[in-house]
DNA sequence: CCTTTCTGGACAACTACGTTGACCAGTTTA
DNA sequence: TAAACTGGTCAACGTAGTTGTCCAGAAAGG
């Protein structure tokens, strides 16, 4: 339930500001381009925990909204380097802010502190059970 | 990633005892009945976050595998009351064990005060966010 | 080299699980 | 006692994933 309120908390701020309906997905891609400049569709699928052709569909959509492009890859002529374009950086850079208020409002509640060892508790049990959890829910 | 992760270490559990093939919802739907005897479908789906034609079916499955029994009520003609059958509670005693399990190992890894403490902290921001969010997650 | 095998990606058809819409029988309100 | 409301079902549709098939380019083996 905490998941989910800050998720909703998140994308009600981002809705109201007019944005595309931009999904979880999304935001899990955005995160993944931002730190690398060489992936392809078969990388971001299995990020994501999806198929390629999902992942096909979810860039296809960032696409036609301007915050992804393809380009071909230098050397292999089969794939295409996926990244963000300007205004991909900037929705980014806007929704880390959004974020780190919702982490503040719940750090005033409980403090600095006691979120800080929540953040590495849950670390502690997702390494422990195999490094990294799938991103996408079950149900 | 946490959640995603005690999740599916239940699941993988039940799901090597060869039960059906429950998901999310069928737990959450076993929760709420447990507690309560005068549950109808739309009390199921408000509950779900989902439409009355949604939780009709998940009941339609849960009682086709003999969990789950619907009975008239006693003075609305038009209303079903849901009720657990014997093997549906002694399914969700059984998971409850599990999940016991699951959440003992994390409180070996990080301690048990700490485990309690963060169950504090997780509430604390779910009910200054409205009380209760939706359990379904988005993605 | 040149053939065989492998891999990144796209298109199409299908599936799961939800939705909206229409409806009926029974209950409540006026 | 007619009108409005409510619990539940059936049917049609939508979304977001899946599997299945294929192609062009790359890697591996004689």
């Amino acid at each position: 339930m905490a998941y989910r309120a800050m998720t909703e908390e998140l994308h009600a701020v981002l809705a109201a500001e007019g944005r595309e309906p931009l999904r979880p997905a999304h935001g899990y891609t955005f995160r993944f381009l931002l730190d690398r400049d060489d992936v392809s569709i078969v990388d971001l699928a299995a990020h994501l925990g999806v198929t390629k052709q999902a992942a096909s569909k979810i860039v296809a959509e960032l696409e036609g909204w301007g915050y992804v492009d393809r380009r071909p890859h230098p050397t292999d002529g089969r794939s295409r380097v996926l990244g963000l374009t300007p205004k991909g950086r900037s929705y980014v850079d806007h929704a880390n802010e959004q974020w780190a208020l919702v982490e503040d409002r719940w750090a005033e509640l409980i403090g600095a502190d006691r979120l800080e060892a929540l953040r590495n508790d849950l670390r502690a049990y997702v390494e422990a059970s195999g490094g990294r959890a799938a991103l996408r829910p079950v149900w």
